[in-house]
DNA sequence: AATGAATTCAACCGCCAAGAG
DNA sequence: GCTCTTGGCGGTTGAATTCAT
């Protein structure tokens, strides 16, 4: 036999989360951690299925999530890699570390679908566009040597990669030469310890106060750990399928 | 100020692959 | 090898907000 259901969605709730049902589920995340998503509505106390509580985190709670706009060479990348993955959003954000798919899923049907019509250009041939102006960041297969970056003394071969992805690659070969292996996987496997401080309820206002997270960004661990959720995105291979998806495709 | 249209985006739905039993 | 759950993904919806008249 299998395993239980995920959820019986008798009595739950639905719709948009309240403060105070964001406050439980951060604060058991950062203490707990995230185990298994259908227990975790349960022992939080929420009466929220397990996959919304996931989505709420992940597109609203994550303490490494880039609020604002998007820039135009954000959008500009958006484009491109949407003419080599197409509507793999998932993919396409794992390039912009505090993104989310959901994010740049809304942003490209809401905005720059729109504005590519008005301006009747295909997004391929925009993208077409954005290739020839910027060779640099192409994402075709490169006939020149492409750009590489190391980690832990592998190279990998890197042809589209945002200026904040290799930031946060040089950032981790700072920090991992600084420390040994056993305390990095403690970091990685329970961010709590460098999270549980970082916020708090406003009981009077019950407004969620983030206040302190700011204070602690001076840590370099504090802040590649909240970078270590665009960084485990990354993975090299990515990079391989992405051109031979582009290769077959073009 | 009131109203309707347009836009935005959080959240849900349903499907799928992987893995547990 | 089959059934069922889980996590993840892309498509879609609809409430809230903004804009135009």
């Amino acid at each position: 036999m299998g395993r239980q259901p995920c959820c019986d969605k008798v009595g739950l709730k639905r719709g948009p989360w309240t403060t105070d049902e964001d406050c439980r589920l951060m604060n058991f995340i950062l203490e707990n951690g995230i185990q298994c998503w259908r227990t975790i509505p349960k022992l939080a106390g929420l009466l929220r299925c397990g996959k919304s509580c996931r989505l709420r985190w992940i597109n609203y709670l994550r303490p490494d999530l880039k609020r604002g706009m998007l820039s135009e060479t954000e959008e500009n990348q958006i484009i491109q890699l949407h003419a080599c993955l197409g509507n793999r959003w998932s993919k396409i954000a794992s390039h912009f570390p505090g993104r989310t798919d959901n994010e740049i899923k809304n942003h490209w049907n809401t905005r720059i679908k729109k504005r590519l019509k008005d301006q009747h250009i295909e997004p391929k041939e925009k993208a077409e566009l954005i290739f020839e102006m910027m060779p640099e960041s192409s994402s075709h297969i490169p006939e020149t040597k492409p750009k590489t970056n190391e980690m832990n003394g592998r190279r990998y071969e890197i042809d589209i990669l945002s200026d904040e992805t290799t930031i946060l690659l040089n950032n981790y070969e700072m920090i991992s030469e600084n420390l040994d292996e056993a305390s990095l996987t403690n970091h990685v496997v329970n961010t709590s310890a460098s999270y549980s401080p970082s916020f708090c309820v406003e009981e009077s206002s019950s407004k969620l106060s983030i206040e302190k997270s700011a204070s602690t960004l001076g840590d370099p661990m504090q802040q590649w750990v909240q970078s270590t959720h665009s960084m485990l995105s990354w993975d090299p291979f990515n990079q391989l399928e992405e051109q031979l998806f582009y290769f077959r495709s073009g």
